[in-house]
DNA sequence: ATGCAAATGCAAATGATTTGCAAAAAGAAA
DNA sequence: TTTCTTTTTGCAAATCATTTGCATTTGCAT
C-alpha cells in the first residue's frame, strides 16, 4: 500500500483494516426496517471491493434469494444513499455504480479498458480545490474527481 | 477576469476573446455535410455561455426552424462530439450537457442551486493528477473534476 | 440541372430507473 | 406468539433520456 505526504491509495485500506461498520444496527436506530432483501444487499455492498451497478447487485442478490426484485434493489440503493451508507457514481455517464461509504473521502481512477476502479486521495488537490472555490465565492458541497486511464506500457 | 500562477477562470475568456472557430469550414473539410439543422445547432452552441442539454438545444432550435427534430439534435451532438467540436458532461448523473470545445481544457464548478457553471483551470491540480496516475501505473486518457458548490454567505 | 449517398423526421425501440398497487412481512403491542 | 398497523415487496406498467429503422428529403459533387 502506497503512502506519502501528497496522496495515498484508499482501495485496499478498507479491507486491510477490515472496516465493516454495522450498518444494520445503525439503520435500525434510524428507524429503518431491516428486511431480508435489505440485509442481503447490505452484505453484498460491504463485502465487495468493486463498484457494482444496480444490475450487478441484483444478480448477486438473486443468487442468495431469487425472489428479490430489481425494483427493490433500486429502492434500497436510494434509501442507503439517503442514509449516507453508500455513495453513488456515474462514471462516464453510464449507469449508477455504488460503493459502501466507508469513512475516508476519496477520488477515483477508472481503468477505461476494464472498468476497474482504484481509489486514492490527495490532500494537496483537496486544498487547491478549496482555494479555487473560495476565490470564486463558493463553498464546496461536494466534488468529484475522476481520472480515466489506461495501464502504462512501461510502469515505473 | 482572474489570473494567477495556480489557476484561472476560463468561462468568460472565450467570449471576451470572441473565439468563434469556423466549425462549418472545419467540418466540411472533414467531409461532414453542413445541413440546415446542423448549421442552426452549431450557431446555438457557439453563441451561448451556458451548458445546455439536448432538450434545451432542441427548444432553441425549433424557435429558428420548427421542423428540426429531437433525434437530429441527439445525432448532431454525437457527431460533433466525435469530431471534437463539443464536449459532453453528465453533471450529477443528470442528462448530458454540452459545450463548444474551445481550445483550453478546463474543469467545472457547478452552482448546486442554479445549475450555473463556472469554468476554471489549474495547472497545479493537473500536475498532481498526472503524478498520481503515473505512480499507480496509468496514463490518463481524460479526467473530470467537478466542484459542486453554493455561493458563500460572505464572499471575500 | 441531376443523381446518389448521406441526413432527416417520425414513430417505435431501448436501457436505466421509478412508480402504483395489492399482497406479504416487520416490528410494536398485547 | 398472536395480533395489528405500517412499511416494504414483487410485479407490471410508466417515465426519462437516448437511440434506431425506415421511407423521404436534401446536400453537394458531377
Amino acid at each position: 500500500m502506497q503512502l506519502n505526504a501528497f496522496w495515498r491509495i484508499i482501495t485496499l485500506m478498507k479491507h486491510a483494516l477490515n472496516q465493516k461498520p454495522d450498518y444494520e444496527k445503525e439503520l435500525r436506530k434510524a428507524g429503518v426496517r431491516i428486511t431480508r432483501p435489505r440485509r442481503i444487499i447490505l452484505d453484498i455492498l460491504t463485502s465487495t471491493e468493486d463498484h457494482p451497478d444496480a444490475m450487478k447487485i441484483f444478480h448477486r442478490a438473486i443468487e442468495i434469494d431469487d425472489s428479490i426484485s430489481l425494483s427493490t434493489v433500486y429502492r434500497t440503493m436510494n434509501l442507503l444513499e439517503e442514509m449516507g451508507a453508500i455513495h453513488r457514481h456515474a462514471f462516464n455517464g453510464g449507469p449508477s455504480r455504488f460503493e459502501q461509504a466507508h469513512g475516508e473521502h476519496h477520488d477515483h481512477l477508472i481503468d477505461v479498458d476494464t472498468g476497474d476502479v482504484i481509489e486514492f486521495q490527495s490532500d494537496k488537490i483537496e486544498k487547491l480545490q478549496e482555494e479555487i472555490a473560495r476565490a470564486l465565492g463558493y463553498d464546496i458541497i461536494h466534488h468529484r474527481l475522476e481520472l480515466y486511464g489506461r495501464k502504462s506500457k512501461r510502469p515505473e
